[in-house]
DNA sequence: ATAGGGTTAG
């Protein structure tokens, strides 16, 4: 159409009046309709609809030559309502949608009743062999939590063979999300064609409902069949392996990875040093985070925050330095985790002196987590009059997570008193989680006070509220194999049984003592009298002895916090028979070697 | 139109 010669200067068009200065020198040039200067009209106009929609609205309902794609580029811009009228004035020029209209209408059409209307007019202009359209009409079904709306299009579109590797995808993705991850694997074992995105949307359905082994066999599957992976599935396939625990399989998929010339994004490395972090080896993840050529804030935080959990401390702050020199700006969870690493090392003063500055220096306002990690590195240290202090002078009201952390350290330095103020309080602000009921009972056991335990047990069991079933994993060559405490349920059982008294019995001649202090364990309701030798980690570390060969590093994985019996135990074990052992919990990790613990018995 | 990473307290 103009040739460029004719277009006037551009201006800022950043307020309402140069957008009409503007708008005014393009009529007097006949170049408003010009498509690229519309467009740059009507986009300033989208980031203020609700005052400026008249004016956009005008605008295209004089355009002398309106065209779908003026409008398209609007509907995935503007909010549904929005979106919604200038639909209708489509419509009314009228303007029939095209191939882009509903693909663009349809991911942010919000309700369900919007997405309705969407659905049916969709049908009455004939897009219902439009794959696209369909595709975009399921995805919003799905995130409307509509499986069944969605299910009935996907059919409904099989028999005109209008769907494709993206419906299907779609439909895997969308059911996982909705936490339906059979009825996904049903329509995922159903392809007719996948691609990597398929294979991919499967494992991590299974990854986010928990099922770290079923995942790792989706992949395994892909790879029989010969498919070429890439960065996505890897990583997918990695934070399986993270949740398993499963270290040997890991190390695989990294090598993996790295042989058929993945490239090692930002992700993907994040995700390997995770990996390596959180199945024990903190010191092997360090190793690829210093091989990366860069390194995003991500990775630095995912390393720090290893390094934390590995009772690291000084490691954790010196790396933060280090960060700092290379001028990468942490943000809040980079504090978190440096917090954490003093928290859990016991390093009080640098702590402090790191929340102190996090506003002045790091430019960060803390925020709930920091007051939380504050408490934790007080309370943790036994100062509890400091941790209280902490949360009475917050800013915001301390939630649960605060002051249960309050509560954590009332119970690890036996402060009987506050911690039963403040048990009771947790308790109430969050009934349904078992892990405080059981840790009143205990606090309220080293006090002798078995009335009151058993108040509490009576409280829970009132309320229904089940207690999780301890359960560990060990590694071995290869196979993720798991204990539940009490459980005869594995193969081995017997000879299992047999070497877990056996260990007792050697370690007890080498001065363990039983631990009982801790009344209620977190074991389920029916067991909670098994004796605390059948607690899953010993289970775990006794197949472990059976099965690993002399020397080798036990690496063992705990759904839940490790009691005092069993860490005490495990000390001993470490020492008796030689072994390194090494046990990530819910919360951090512990090394066992020569009869001690890296946690230092602070945990 | 479908897909991947980190965070404290029990």
């Amino acid at each position: 159409m103009s040739a460029p010669a004719l277009t006037p200067t551009p201006i800022p068009l950043t307020t309402i009046a140069e957008l009409r200065q503007h708008h005014s020198q393009l009529v007097r040039l006949g170049l408003a309709s010009h498509p690229a200067h519309a467009r740059r009209l009507l986009s300033f106009l989208a980031r203020d609809p609700d005052s400026h929609f008249p004016y956009a609205a005008r605008l295209l309902a004089h355009h002398p030559d309106p065209h779908p794609a003026l409008f398209n580029p609007l509907f995935s811009a503007l909010p549904p309502r929005h979106a919604a009228r200038l639909l209708a004035l489509m419509l009314s020029l009228p303007l029939p949608p095209d191939h882009f209209t509903f693909p663009r209408l349809l991911p942010g059409a919000g309700p369900l009743h919007l997405v309705a209307q969407l659905h049916a007019l969709l049908l009455k202009l004939g897009f219902h062999a439009h794959t696209q359209s369909l595709n975009a009409l399921l995805a919003a079904y799905l995130t409307n939590d509509r499986p069944d709306l969605a299910s009935r299009v996907f059919s409904g579109g099989g028999g005109g063979g209008a769907l494709d590797v993206v419906s299907w995808t779609t439909m895997v993705g969308g059911l996982c999300k909705l936490g339906q991850v059979d009825g996904a694997r049903e329509v995922f074992d159903a392809m007719p064609e996948r691609n990597l995105v398929s294979w991919n949307a499967m494992m991590s359905g299974y990854v986010k409902a928990g099922r770290f082994t079923d995942s790792l066999e989706v992949f395994d599957e892909m790879r029989e069949r010969g498919v070429e992976a890439n960065g996505f599935v890897a990583a997918t396939a990695v934070v399986a392996c993270t949740g398993a625990g499963a270290l040997a399989r890991g190390r695989e998929v990294h090598r993996w990875a790295e042989r058929s010339g993945v490239e090692m994004d930002e992700k993907l490395a994040t995700a390997v040093v995770d990996m390596y972090c959180k199945c024990g080896c903190v010191d092997e993840a360090r190793c690829v985070f210093e091989a990366l050529p860069a390194k995003g804030l991500t990775t630095w935080n995912c390393m720090i925050g290893g390094l934390a959990v590995h009772g690291r401390g000084e490691d954790a702050v010196e790396l933060f330095g280090r960060m700092e020199r290379e001028s990468v700006a942490p943000d809040d969870v980079t504090l978190v985790n440096v917090l954490t690493a003093c928290a859990h090392a016991g390093m009080v003063s640098e702590g402090r002196h790191y929340f102190d500055h996090i506003v002045q220096r790091y430019g960060i306002i803390p925020k709930m987590e920091h007051y939380g990690c504050m408490v934790d590195l007080y309370g943790r240290a036994g100062r509890l009059d400091e941790a209280k202090r902490v949360i009475d002078d917050m800013p915001m009201e301390p939630d649960v997570g605060v002051l249960g952390a309050l509560f954590g350290a009332c119970k690890i330095h036996g402060d009987v008193d506050l911690g039963e103020a403040i048990g009771w309080r947790v308790i109430e602000l969050e009934p349904q989680n078992s892990g405080r009921y059981v840790l009143l009972a205990n606090l309220l056991a080293t006090a002798g006070r078995w009335e009151d335990v058993a108040r509490v047990r009576r409280l829970m069991d009132g309320r229904n509220v089940s207690k999780e079933a301890g359960r560990s994993v060990i590694e071995v060559d290869g196979e993720v194999c798991e204990f539940q405490c009490g459980s005869l349920r594995h193969p081995q059982a017997e000879e299992v049984y047999a070497m877990a008294n056996d260990m007792m019995r050697r370690i007890g001649a080498e001065g363990y003592v039983p631990d009982t202090r801790d009344v209620l364990h977190d074991i389920a309701e029916e067991e909670k009298e098994t004796p605390l030798l059948y607690h899953s980690e010993k289970l775990a570390i006794a197949f472990g002895l059976l099965r690993t060969r002399p020397g080798d590093t036990m690496r063992i994985t705990k759904n839940l916090r490790v009691c005092r019996d069993c860490h005490e135990a495990t000390k001993f074990v470490s020492r008796v028979f030689e072994r390194e052992i090494v046990v990530r919990d819910r919360n951090r990790f512990h090394h066992f070697k020569d009869g001690k613990c890296s946690c230092k018995d602070y945990w």
